[in-house]
RNA sequence: GGUGGGUUAGCCAAGCGGUUAGGCAGCGGCCUGCAAAGCCGUAUAGACGAGUUCGACUCUCGUACCCACCUCCA
């Protein structure tokens, strides 16, 4: 078989002079500032210099959901962190390719469909409608393609065979000499394996890995996770070596017919591992930039994805890039330690606005502290963003539109905003460049007030701009898509709210009169008695706003 | 046992071998009839112990504590 290094196609030798050329050469659109994008890799641990290998393209294939339950928290921090990178590719001007999967069979979705009574494939799709509604709600752009494992199983029989045929799986026969449906990766034939996490390789069954191997299945008898699941096929001795993986795995006694597939090497179901490398060959192949996913996902999952595709004779990703934990109290979250958080439940309490802006606010490697003042934080934030963005559209008579603010280029951003996304998404430094354009753009629009200039006008709309294509890079703009969709975009406001509206401005009126007479006693009792209504006041210098809570 | 990450002011969270991160909360001031919003100023840091250095929160070594992966998991 050919042999695919990891660093193939990796231009390590280029100077920067031509690096800059071939970015210019393919790449027409996209922004100088690219040539300067720095990310993490987890094979490497370590930030380099960010090369597309085809250019003007990049491939990204994010392990999505399996879809066995409710979503919680933690799963959408993982796709808002990938959302954020992808976006700022794409305010780099580069044409992004991005795969995110759905793993809809495994262990779990059998047995907690079998214990509800449910068909496994009825489970797999109630769920994934739920993830694909928390991504909508939170703004994660939508994939590209979005691959469900059980439609790509021909592609898994193709690299199975491949890895077979290359020497480095092998199937298992009964004691009459037929299939059973088990097809193990042969680690022991891999002299790469471990390439990715480092893990010392032994052979040996070390302590930890026997406490695990006398654990239970992987849901109680009512169908809720446990924690220590061990797959059957994980103690088997038809393995050559502890460190041998599924590839195909025969059926068990309870599952269902139509969990079960014919194979040339028997009858079964796909591996854990075997799909990502299926689905990622197919959309991917020959511009496999980075692929991403949980942290827990580095070993086994990917340490077996990249193995399994390599050995099959083709190019893994260049790049691998996890995303840390949110955690409660300090411990990470999860259903199977009790402390998760569904997504409906959160989005009933605060706006997805800013619950995005939480899950987005510290950088996608370092763990995430959820809790009431997250939450507080966002909240302050938005009430701060929003007030600028408001105030300034005011001042300036128009609010931007949303196609001027897509199509700011990064080179047209702030300094520190690019410097702090080009190194490894930096988003907190990202939010303070941010927030520190707000406080300038406050300052312009108090000077507006006194001197209204043109050229003062322009430079708070150019600020007005750049804060909301910065925010919009992390996908926060307040004026897009989905925080605005309201549903009455086609004709304006409603009746109701015009009505509001008037009912207000009538109040805000004889505020206003009784303020001038200087019956201030008068004034405030309509700010009260609107303030209990949850309707805010605010005073400027060119009269009286309100606002809904 | 193996592997990796972390410890920064009241709280969250960055950069940086010497020069303001940012946000929230606090304090003082400006603006306002009073608020709200906003602006200006300001206090409180760098787990602990050594070392390198003219100088360390930043580099090196050690110690303590926390978290995670090694087993389903984002």
């Amino acid at each position: 078989m050919t042999e695919h290094t990891h660093e193939a196609g990796n231009s390590s030798t280029f100077t920067d002079s031509q690096f800059a050329e071939t970015l210019q050469a393919g790449n027409e659109g996209v922004a100088n500032a690219a040539v300067d994008l720095k990310l993490y890799d987890t094979a490497t641990h370590g930030v380099s210099r960010f090369e597309p290998i085809q250019p003007g393209k990049v491939g990204m294939y994010v392990c999505g959901a399996t879809v066995q339950s409710s979503p919680h928290i933690g799963h959408i921090r993982a796709g808002v962190a990938f959302d954020i990178i992808r976006r700022w590719f794409l305010r780099l001007g580069y044409r992004v390719t991005f795969i995110r999967n759905v793993t809809d069979i495994d262990d779990k979705i059998l047995d907690k469909a079998a214990a509800a009574g449910q068909r496994w494939w009825a489970r797999a799709y109630h769920y994934e409608r739920e993830f694909t509604g928390a991504y909508e709600q939170l703004g994660v752009l939508p994939p590209t393609y979005e691959p469900r494992a059980t439609g790509h199983i021909m592609d898994m029989i193709h690299l199975i065979e491949r890895i077979i045929d290359n020497g480095h799986a092998y199937v298992v026969r009964d004691e009459h000499g037929e299939l059973t449906g088990d097809v193990y990766f042969d680690v022991a034939s891999w002299p790469h394996y471990g390439e990715l996490t480092h893990q010392k390789q032994t052979t040996e069954v070390d302590e930890a890995a026997a406490v695990a191997d006398r654990m239970g299945p992987s849901v109680d008898a009512t169908g809720e996770d446990k924690y220590n699941p061990v797959d059957p096929a994980d103690l088997s001795e038809d393995k050559r070596d502890p460190r041998d993986f599924a590839l195909w795995k025969r059926p068990k006694a309870t599952d269902p017919a139509d969990a079960r597939w014919k194979t040339p090497f028997g009858t079964g179901r796909p591996g854990w591992h075997i799909e990502c490398s299926a689905m990622s060959y197919r959309y991917l192949d020959g511009m496999f930039d980075i692929h991403g996913g949980g942290l827990d996902l580095r070993f086994p999952h990917h340490e077996n994805e990249m193995a399994q595709t390599r050995a099959a004779g083709y190019r893994t990703a260049n790049r691998w890039m996890h995303s840390a934990w949110v955690t409660a109290k300090g411990e990470k979250m999860s259903k199977s330690l009790g402390n998760g958080l569904s997504v409906p439940v959160v989005l009933k309490e605060h706006s997805a606005w800013v619950v995005r802006y939480a899950l987005g606010s510290v950088q996608y490697r370092s763990m995430l502290e959820w809790s009431d003042q997250t939450l507080a934080e966002a909240q302050a934030a938005y009430d701060r963003i929003t007030n600028f963005i408001e105030h300034a559209a005011e001042a300036l008579g128009e609010q931007p539109s949303r196609e001027e603010i897509t199509g700011v280029s990064a080179d047209d951003l702030p300094v520190d905003f690019v410097a702090a996304m080009n190194d490894d998404i930096n988003v907190s430094r990202a939010t303070a460049a941010i927030f520190t354009q707000v406080r300038a753009g406050n300052t312009q629009l108090t000077e507006l007030v006194d001197d209204a200039e043109s050229d003062k006008r322009a430079a708070l709309r150019t600020t007005l701009v750049n804060v909301r294509a910065m925010l919009d890079t992390l996908g926060l703009d307040p004026l897009a898509e989905p925080w605005v969709s309201g549903g009455d975009e086609a004709g304006g406001a409603s009746a109701a709210q015009d009505a509001l509206a008037r009912l207000i401005d009538a109040q805000l009126e004889a505020r206003a009169a009784a303020r001038k007479a200087k019956d201030f006693a008068a004034a405030d009792k309509i700010r009260d008695d609107l303030a209990a209504l949850g309707i805010t006041i605010e005073d400027g210098p060119n009269g009286s706003t309100w606002s809904l809570d």
